[in-house]
Parts: structure tokens; sequence; C-alpha cells
RNA sequence: GGUGAUGUAGCUCAGGUGGUUAGAGCGAAGGAUUCAUAAUCCUUAGGUCGGUGGUUCAAGUCCACCCAUCACCA
């Protein structure tokens, strides 16, 4: 398919040093991992690089409670990830670090020509500063009561218990984590980056990048809603790398973030003869550029990267692959319930090979969550590769060890259908490139399953006991294992380990994507030992058993989970009478009514969902109950200063609750 | 709330541009077999394709609305 060699540079978003590894990492990097064994397997040059994101708040808050220098907690942590990645056969070129002098002379580079350029300005914006402690306060360091859901004790930028995202000054009673004590809101210069200025050369680059239908349709809806600039800037404290020329101001952590695949690129190039880092990362040159992300991060990979790359004078990338995430038994993974499974606790149960065969065999293209159902995964592995797979090469090999001293046969039984396995490669190696893992799971294994047919049709077992036919078992059986042999070279990018222990039974040392269409023959092989076992249910037991947590972390898991709420968590919502004074249709809106609320002296605008069941004059003077403290929210058409309590499944069913006559606008509803 | 995605047999998933009785693997049931890590082979059963309308001679496939799940909202 492919002639001539490719020159690529491919890499998996950055693991965050705060934390291990678990299930969901893996999918990326077990992804991107098949797809550069892959490539090098076909014999292009593929460079497959990472490296710990090591900046920002979180890591710096993490440092602090521990007590250690950010730059300790992160060396410890990504020593930690990168022994998990490559227990799971993750093979990095080049894992390195963002808190690195490659990065930072990178980083200084691309913002000294983005402002030559003049893609910089800076802007003066109103931040929370923390008084007793002299010092503002990044979004991180502010805590308060979440304006949608009233969780307590959240972040500054978002709730960790409903999802809602806002910023410090939206937060009831902000607090902050340093002192305790009640923010200021004090103006700082800060840096900005003119995304809004790409949008034409973003639009470009998307259709040159071919990207996915799914990123492509989520680009539209951003452009559609018109690119803000970016602000890049933070004040210190910050563990990042100081902006050129300022004194306290810092790099934001998602722009030195991705810089980091060039960082750790240009660090294995400064050591590595014939790998040119001007070759792959200035414009004009034949070499290909990826990005493996996850869909959380498509944004920072398809507008910012882009844009800061090409207005400061670097090429873009050839494309970026987003997959989903991960669930597990069909759901978010989930401390209390133990399906938050760690690489570690992982391994600490199972092998490795299978985790990649089971993602392998639901991984495609698209962003569409993938499901770690793990009595799925029992069953797939044990029929799959124990049952159909290994079984192949576990029926032969006894023959050849017992009856030929391990000699295989000089000639195939069957040439024509070697030859059918033969001709697979082009179509799974198609699969493979566009990354369609399960589509390529899905040809060999039904090839495995021709293969336990043949001999099933041989029957050998059966040849062995005619004298006349014994030599005719020797052939069959260099068949079987040669089918075998091929179709572990072509799982050989998801099961290396197994590849190898395949390659150890053959003697060989060496497999190329071409090795698959040349048959062993002639030669010895060595002693048959099972390549894999069989998954035990109680195995995958222990692992949930082991990450399920008793401790306090799932006890407020738990009861972020549970519905029921205490009567002081009722007495928070201030539900009121409200009588509704005006009620109109909103422009360019399908289902929303502009209602004006007379909360007894106080005038409120809310907008209400109820328009297909309403007209908005019959409204006009009717008492409805109202909740009075919710936090204001901004939507497109304005700011909704509450809600109007009503019933039912919305549309047309929609039922507005009402007081009987004698009530008056303003009273508590309790 | 807005936007996007997903919803197909018990489970996990395929089903270009709409076209005869909707497919696969696993699991289940029955049978065969014993070389193999109780692996393998054959046969069978199983779905009103999330719901409701609509377009069409014809819809899992197009349109509208609804429900559920997930994500993003910089």
């Amino acid at each position: 398919m492919t002639a001539t060699s490719r020159k690529i540079m491919m890499s998996s978003a950055l693991p965050y040093a705060n934390g291990d590894i678990h299930m969901g990492h893996l999918v990326e990097y077990i992804q991107s991992d098949i797809w550069a064994r892959f490539q090098k397997m076909r014999g292009h040059t593929c460079t497959y690089v990472c490296a710990a994101d090591a900046h920002g708040t979180p890591i710096m808050i993490k440092a602090r409670e521990e007590n250690v220098t950010p730059e300790a907690l992160v060396t410890r942590v990504a020593a930690q990830q990168l022994e998990d990645l490559e227990a799971f056969d993750v093979a990095f070129d080049n894992f390195y670090t963002t808190h690195s002098e490659e990065n930072e002379e990178l980083v200084c580079r691309m913002f000294e020509a983005l402002r030559v350029a003049g893609h910089i300005y800076t802007k003066t914006i109103e931040q929370a500063f923390d008084v007793s402690e002299n010092m503002f306060l990044p979004d991180r360091f502010v805590r308060g009561t979440c304006p949608r859901c009233k969780s307590e004790d959240q972040y500054g930028d978002a709730c960790e218990v409903c999802g809602a995202t806002y910023t410090p000054n939206d937060l009831i009673d902000p607090v902050s984590v340093l002192s305790n004590s009640k923010p200021e809101w004090r103006e700082s210069e800060h840096y900005f980056f003119r995304l809004s200025k790409f949008e034409i050369r973003l639009r470009e680059w998307m259709r040159e990048a071919d990207l996915h239908q799914n990123i492509t349709s989520k680009l539209e809806e951003w452009f559609e809603a018109g690119l803000q600039d970016w602000d890049i800037s933070r004040d210190a404290p910050y563990f990042g790398f100081r902006i050129p020329g300022t004194e306290d101001k810092y790099f934001y952590v998602w722009l030195d973030a991705p810089v980091g695949y060039l960082a750790s690129f240009l660090n294995l190039c400064r050591r590595t003869k014939d790998l040119d880092f001007d070759e792959y990362w200035m414009p004009g040159h034949d070499t290909e550029a990826y990005h493996f992300i996850g869909k959380d991060i498509v944004y920072f990979h398809t507008l910012f990267w882009p844009a800061v790359l090409d207005g400061s004078g670097f090429r873009t990338p050839t494309s970026v692959f987003a997959h989903g995430f991960l669930t597990v038994n069909g759901k978010k993974m989930s401390k209390s319930s133990g399906t938050f499974i760690k690489a570690r606790t992982y391994l600490d149960n199972l092998d490795p090979s299978c985790l990649r065969y089971y993602y392998a065999a639901k991984l495609g293209p698209s962003m569409d969550d993938i499901d770690l159902n793990l009595d799925d995964f029992v069953a797939r592995v044990n029929s799959d590769l124990v049952g159909k797979l290994v079984n192949i090469a576990s029926r032969c090999a006894g023959f050849i060890s017992k009856r030929f001293s391990g000699k295989l046969a000089g000639e195939l039984d069957d040439p024509d259908a070697f030859a059918k396995f033969a001709a697979a490669a082009e179509v799974i190696a198609e699969h493979y490139e566009n990354r369609e893992y399960s589509k390529a799971m899905r040809t060999v294994m039904a090839l495995a399953d021709e293969a336990n047919r043949y001999i099933e049709d041989r029957k050998p077992w059966v040849m062995v006991k005619d004298d006349a036919q014994a030599d005719a078992v020797q052939d069959v059986c260099t068949q079987g294992l040669n089918l075998f042999r091929t179709l572990m070279i072509y799982l050989a990018p998801v099961l290396p380990s197994l590849a190898a222990k395949t390659q150890a039974l053959f003697r060989e040392s060496e497999w190329a994507w071409e090795s698959a269409a040349a048959p062993l023959l002639g030669s010895e092989i060595n002693r048959f030992k099972p390549l894999l076992t069989r998954v035990e249910a109680d195995q995958v037991a222990r692992m949930v058993e082991q990450s399920r947590q008793s401790d306090e972390e799932a006890a407020v898991a738990d009861e972020a989970d549970n519905n029921r709420i205490s009567i002081d968590e009722f007495a928070k919502v201030d539900l009121r009478v409200a009588r509704i004074d005006k009620a109109e249709a909103v422009d360019g809106a399908d289902k929303l009514l502009r209602l004006t609320l007379d909360l007894g002296g106080e005038t409120r605008t809310v907008f209400a969902g109820i328009k297909a069941a309403y007209d908005a004059s019959d409204l006009e003077g009717r008492l409805v109950v109202a909740v009075a403290n919710l936090a204001p929210r901004k939507m497109r058409f304005g700011t909704s200063e509450g809600m109007v309590l009503a019933a039912g499944p919305g549309g047309e069913d929609i039922f507005l609750l009402s007081a009987d006559a004698g009530a008056e606008p303003g009273m508590r509803v309790k």
C-alpha cells in the first residue's frame, strides 16, 4: 500500500503529574501505542513522544499539601506513571517533562514570535486577591458554594458535583484556600493571545487536517459562537515558566503543555542522530505530526494549539485524533463501587495483554465513549485470545515437538489457505492505519476461526494413528502453526509481549509486517509453553474489591450520589410567591418566555421554558412559586434571575404551580 | 439552558449514497469430538432497530418532536 517510508511524529496527551494512571488514561496510551507500533512494523520512521504535564495550580496545591516542592512531587509522580505505562507495554520513544529547559526555550521562542507578530496584547482584568497573603488568587485558589447546585467547597472555576463552570466571582461565600479569608476583587494585568484573528487560518487547517466528523462539527459550533482571545498569563505564585520581561507573570499551564510535545521531541532529537527537529516542526517538509487526545481537550488542540503554532512560525499538526471516555460496567468510573481502577491495581491481578486486546477490540476512530464491561472482558479475552487464537498453536505444537523433534515440515499442507491469510495483510493494515482497531480485531478473529476449522477438518490426531499418513501430520501442523504465526504478526501492535513469546517459540527475533506473508518452513521450534492463561472471574472480583474505597473520599462521593437532603439543605432554597407582571416571547428562542416577576417590592427577570404550554398573555397577573435565591444565570438572551416552579415532562405538558387566593407576592413558602 | 454525540438480539458491537426474510462474536439450548489452557466443530433459538409522528411506492437508514445516557460551554 505504502511503498515509500514516511516520517511520523506522534504524541499522546500528557498525563497530569498529580495522580496515578488509571483505566481511563490507558485507553489513550494503548490506542496511541498500537498505532506507533504498527507504523514501525510497516517500516516507517515513527517517533512517539510524551511527557509529564508538570505545571499549574493543582500540582502547586498538592505539593503544598504534601509539604514538598512541586519539582519533587512531579518527579516522583511522573516516574510512577511511566513505570505503570511501561508495564502495559506502552513504549514511548521519549517520555520527558514540561518542566524542562527545552520546553522553556520553546515556549519563550514561540511567545516572542507571537509578540513580534502582534498576536499578543495585555489587558487589565479583575481577579480575586487574598489580602492577608498579599497575592492574587488563581481560580482554583478560591473555593465556595456552587451557584448552580449549591454544593459547598467547590473550586472557583468549576463545580465538581454538577459540572457548572463559572468564575470565582459567581461563587456564594468565596473563600481563599490559603488563608480562609474572604477575597477582594482587584485588578491585574494579563497577557492575551489574539485567537480571534485566526479563524480563517484555522478553518483552512481544519480542512487540511481531515479531522474526524465529530471534531469538525464541534469546531463549527465554536466558530459559530465566535472565537474569544485567550488569557495566557497567571500571576505569581504559580508553578510554571515566568514570562520574559515580567517579574511576577507566568505562562498559563495550557500554553506550555502542548509545547511539551515539541520539547520532548527536541530533547530526543538532540541526542539522536538522523532526527532533525526542524524537519518535523518547521513548515515546508514532508513529515507528519499527529496528536492523540481525549475528547475533553479537543478545544485546546484544534484551536489554540494550531493557532499558536501557526502564529509563531511553526508547522501545524497533520491531524488530531480524539477518542471518547471510558466507562466501567456502563457507568462513569466510581471509587465507591470499585470501578475506579488504577493501572497498578490491574497489574496486581491481571495480564496487561488482556486489556490491550479488549480495548483494541472496541476502539474505532470516533469520539464515542467505550465501555469496559467486566463480564464481557472475561468472556471476550478467554474466548478470543485463549480459546481461539492461542489454541491454534497449542493444538499443533505438541505433534511437532513429540513426533518430529520440533522440526517444521518443508512445505505447507494447503498453500492456498495460507495465501488467503497472507492476503488479509492489506485490509488489516488499512484498518490499523485508520484506527479502526475493532475492525482489525474482527478480521483477525474470523481468520482464527478458519484456522481452527482447518485443523478440525484435517484431524491430525486421527491421521497420526495411520502410518501411511504420519508424515502428512507434520504438514498439517506446520500449516496450523504458520497460520497462527501470521495472525500473531497482525496482532503484534496490540499484543507485543505475546508476539515476543511467539517469536521465541519460532526462534525468530524480528518481525516486519511483510513477515506475515512468508511462511516458516523446515526450521526448528521450541517447546510450546502456554502463551496466555484464562482470566478467572475472581481475579476481576479481587481487582474491583481492591479498588473500592471505604475512606472519606468514597463517603463524600456516595453522599453526592444520594438524593436525600437534610431539612437544612431544603431551607437554603428560598421559595417565594411571585406575581407575573409581564410575560413575553423571546426573539430567537423556541421554548422560552421572558417573565417579569414581582416578588413583593422586588422585580426579577426570569426565563422559563414554558412557551409551548402557555400563551404569554394568559400569564400576566398570575401568582406562581419562584426560587428567589437562585444564582443569576447568563443565557443567550439575557440573565435569568430565578426560576419559576412547574411540573410535568415538558413541552406542552408543563404545569405551573400557583398559590391560592390571598397569597401576596414575596411571601415565603415553607 | 445551549451545542454535539450515543441509544440495533441477554452481553459487546457491524449495519456507504433509504430497497427483497436486519448481521457478527460472545452467552444460551441441542449434538459431535478429544489434538488442545473444559479449548474446538456443527445446528438451533433470540430483535415491532429508544418512543411518537411525518416524508416516500419503500426507513434501522431522511425530517420533526420527545425520552434516556454522555460530553463540551474556552
